[in-house]
DNA sequence: TTAATAATATGATATTTGTCATAAAAATAC
DNA sequence: GTATTTTTATGACAAATATCATATTATTAA
């Protein structure tokens, strides 16, 4: 078993607050999972009781909707909690969370959270802040949803992920997303979101090599995203 | 001055785990306003630096999209408080208030609800509940934003004001919004809004009498707000 | 490797939604 | 009470997007 302690990832999160000895005990009570790509953590509507911690991998938080699609909520990396919403609100999960590489994640429980809680108000006052920034991501991706194009959501997206995970060496997002995920982000059908992509393309917006994809003009598709074009 | 142990709204809202003394010490700090129907409360990207619990009345929470439309994000009411989120962010609101009726409203300076927060364990765990069901809410809205028609949005929409707002005695919706703001809500051109009542009223489904909104048959509204018709 | 399956791409077409124009009705100002 | 402004309503049309069909390419399994 390894040591919370030690683990650089703790660092990321709330879970900074704690103390020396909080994290010992973290680590007697905890479980390391390893999950493969495309594995699920867990599913809309399943009871957690407790929290994930992600020490390494990329994973979608998706809500699937009457018509039967995926809709990607939001992505998590390493470092970030997952359920914290759930288990305060003491309600199932209302996302599904799926692994988009290989992940390695670390299970706490419930109870032991929640004496962080009582004894730890700076941990408290951490994880209150995180849920306030994933309320006022959730409010300003609602607008853009409500009112923005699909194109100009695709351009927002693309940059989003250019930002948020970077660049291989060639320049080509680092992570990875099939059309389909994609299509699930920016919540429109598979097609238009391909068909987008290729008059981005011809517009050398961007650029596509099979699965990589090469943002090639960041300026203009943030003009794009912002509606003035 | 009123005092805060004697006003009965607080019971609907985090504020209901203060103890008397520190409802006394409350009332001392706060300010009342009387705020009138249209009036903004606070202004999106303002510092407001404490939070507003809404004694009386009704009011929207908005923000403004690129394309200069107002995007109504949330209705707040009587025992809400609004600007906890940003207030815990230590960041400018991220949203408009408008009053949608006459309002009374309590202000009350951050010092004093940072008191609580570190002194009352309850009232922290009550602040992380609502902004819970806040995000919970927001992430279901995206989705319904991102995967479901304008038609289905404003069924969604209809029902959802007649079951938080209720009926006026002769059956029409209490709340009236404008078709403006109701487009507004929904994500949509107001021509478009319009033009579906127009049609929600010829299927019968509802009956419009002016600004008045009658609900005549739910459970086909229902249906339609899931998809299934 | 080859066959089978899944993902990507694109055309054709239908549907949905937005925009602009204009008229009627309602609310407000004077 | 009349004029002015705003809101609601509707038609005509354009633009955006979804759906269905089909081809091509990439991936996976046998």
């Amino acid at each position: 078993m390894s040591k919370c302690e030690q683990c650089i990832v703790r660092e990321f999160s709330s879970l900074k607050a704690l103390n020396k000895e909080e994290l010992v005990k973290m680590a007697e009570c905890k479980t390391s999972y390893t999950i493969k790509k495309g594995d699920v953590i867990f599913e809309e509507g399943e009871n957690v009781n407790g929290i994930y911690c992600i020490k390494d991998g990329i994973c979608k938080l998706t809500k699937l909707s009457q018509n039967g699609k995926d809709h990607i909520v939001k992505l998590a990396i390493k470092g970030e909690l997952l359920g914290q919403r759930s288990m305060i609100s003491e309600e199932p999960v209302n996302l599904s969370a799926v692994a988009l590489e290989d992940m390695e994640v670390c299970f706490i429980p419930k109870s032991e959270i929640m004496g962080f809680f009582e004894k730890n108000n700076q941990f408290s006052m951490n994880v209150m802040k995180t849920i306030c920034g994933d309320l006022k991501d959730a409010d300003d991706h609602m607008v853009s949803m409500a009112q923005k194009t699909v194109k100009e959501r695709l351009a927002e997206t693309l940059l989003y992920l250019d930002s948020t995970f970077g660049e291989k060496p060639d320049k080509s997002l680092q992570i990875q997303l099939s059309r389909e995920e994609l299509a699930g982000m920016i919540g429109t059908a598979t097609e238009s979101c391909i068909r987008l992509l290729s008059d981005f393309n011809k517009l050398e917006l961007i650029e596509l090599d099979g699965k990589k994809i090469i943002l090639k003009n960041k300026i203009k598709l943030k003009k794009l995203a912002e509606g003035n074009l």
